[in-house]
DNA sequence: CTCACGATTGATAACGTTCTCATTCAAATC
DNA sequence: GATTTGAATGAGAACGTTATCAATCGTGAG
């Protein structure tokens, strides 16, 4: 098995422009100081002969690798999947990230690492040594994982922190996670509800404890009592069950009730069929993910679409483009909208308030 | 921006262990006739160290470069995602794909092609010669793309052809569709179904055919008529209403429908709704796919679990053993399974046959 | 007309690894 | 004991690109 050789390279359009193999450098990376002849005449004999430089060489030689690393919890991951379904997160990041990385000549990676492991600096370690790559996007719970961002930080490289605005190494990002709980907050307000629960997700996400802030100032502003109307769960259909049993055990039930998850608010769709209660004339529910699941269950549910696609492709950006712009001072904020489906309805008239 | 080095180089591990590049070399890549002693003493420096070798430093140098390359239809992946649905190709085989090729120190790229434009090969040509992968996993409709087919197979590099069995280059993998399809069948006989629809996919993929062989089959070994009971749609939601509709039109309907796709099923669902029929009582419903919305919908779907992870691994690993075990003769089948949930039944009695 | 200066081009040395071939050394053969 | 063989190690070139610095070319100022 010998020596495996790229078929056209940087040399044979040097020699076929009969310029320099610096010139051509400078023609595929856009460099100034070209004359427009020069470039039109190397142009020409790049394409001529279909050249595309090895990403490989560049790294070698130059300051870039052209790669985007993008971690994600392996435990999570794996289990999200095996349960065959909310694997919509690994799902967007890559769609998301992956277009807008192909656009400007990168390629993004995925790599699964366990946060809650004693080597998470070692593995991290090992993949940007293997890549090299020239930004990571860091995906909750690892973007609060200061294991995670400490290491980064000293290693150097550029990286992406989703879901945490804690200041700190790193461009910040959130999906607006206050504003989204507002607006659904509000939308039920709208609808005549004043007993509105909420089921967070769990602390080891800041993003939960957006979600319950929003809520709670949505509900203070319109001067709603919040009081027994909060319960936790891990994001998980089990956890559901019995939060949204809690909140309907109450003397005085919600009328509506949020969910931090789409797996808990199918589980407290399935507890409200349990207590003979109809979706939704007898209670609204709203759910914080907008997965494929939530569309075709029934009624279909009102829904806060995340942006994740979206978040993920101006990460990459953000990171391309970091050695020109510098890190954003401000965390940035790419915010998702509500999705009104069939779950959410008038508040059924109240006998006593 | 000056140069960025690699912290911990084979350099580095050499001098720590006082020995040559080479030896360092042969030990990471687990070569034969070096020393026991020696090797744990390059072993002892690099752990030290926490060396790690560059991809992009090996791909130079040497005949791999750690990478395999996986392209999907760009146009289907992405009108999945904007629906929001249907994701699970791209999902499953990236995980499966990329854990497996993690385990060997490789890594998975995905890369989003137009099957469909003129110019396939000089975009999968861009891709190969820009990471220059050491195998490519081809999914359908690419894997029956000759055009694809033809340029990997001239270009040299290994590649696995996922849904193809046709004679050809690459090594030809399949999900037993014929086998699932058979299955599927065969559950329905043995709940009494004697009328069986079937609502097959577009020409375009050798599997929708395949597909429908397994129904007939079946079919015919039960001395079951197939006339009449076969349509086409295209695995979108749209396409399966007037699918499911000329079935449930006929003067003595099917008693149950098989479906080559969730979306499908979906709308052969919807369509039994709004012929008043009830879903397994009426009419048993059994989906080619097994992604999250059937389980979710009401009744969750009968369906087929076609093993995508699994056969995204398994070609990974034939991808990388390649070079000692060559490519294997006969195609390799990654056989699925079929779950039974909710939406399959006893069939009706009949009042007449 | 000469000089200085910026714009443009080129030559050469890296980058970190593996390939190829040479060398050493020990064991086996005659 | 000399010769052959094969295993174990090492030395240097090569891979394709960019960084660095040197060289050249115009062009406007003096």
């Amino acid at each position: 098995m010998g020596r495996r050789r790229q078929s056209v390279t940087i040399k044979h359009v040097a020699a076929d422009a009969g310029v320099s193999l610096q010139t051509v450098s400078r023609v595929i990376n856009n460099e100034p100081n070209v004359r427009p002849a020069m470039k039109a005449k190397v142009q020409a004999s790049i394409d001529k002969l279909g050249y595309v430089p090895s990403i490989a060489a560049r790294r070698m030689s130059g300051s870039r690798s052209y790669l985007i690393l993008a971690i994600n919890d392996r435990d999570r991951t794996i289990a999200d999947w095996q349960a065959r379904d909310g694997r919509d997160w690994v799902d967007q990041m890559l769609l998301g990230g992956m277009l807008t990385a192909a656009e400007r000549g990168y390629r993004m990676i995925f790599e699964l690492v366990d946060t809650h492991s004693d080597h998470v600096e070692r593995e991290l370690g090992a993949a940007i040594a293997a890549l090299q790559p020239d930004g990571v996007i860091v995906t909750p719970p690892h973007s609060e994982n200061p294991q995670i961002t400490g290491f980064l930080a000293e290693s150097g490289i550029p990286f992406a922190r989703i879901g945490s605005t804690e200041e700190g190494p790193g461009i910040r990002m959130t999906m607006g996670d206050e504003l989204l709980a507002g607006k659904a907050t509000d939308h039920l307000i709208e609808l005549g509800h004043t007993r509105i629960g909420f089921i967070a997700g769990p602390d080891e996400y800041s993003l939960a404890g957006w979600r319950v802030d929003g809520w709670r100032e949505a509900m203070e502003n319109a001067e709603l009592d919040c009081e027994g109307l909060l319960e936790k769960g891990d994001f998980s259909f089990e956890s559901g069950l019995p939060a949204a049993r809690a909140l309907l055990d109450r003397a005085t039930p919600p009328t509506a009730i949020i969910a931090s998850s789409d797996q808990m608010a199918l589980a407290t769709l399935d507890v409200a069929k349990e207590r003979g209660l109809r979706v939704p004339q007898d209670l609204s529910i709203v759910s914080f993910d907008n997965t494929p699941v939530v569309r075709f269950c029934t009624p279909a549910l009102t829904a806060l679409d995340q942006p994740i696609a979206r978040t993920a492709a101006r990460a990459v950006e953000l990171l391309i483009d970091l050695r020109n712009n510098g890190i954003p001072e401000a965390p940035v904020v790419v915010e998702g909208e509500l999705i009104v489906r069939g779950s959410t309805a008038r508040a059924p008239s109240e006998r006593k308030n």
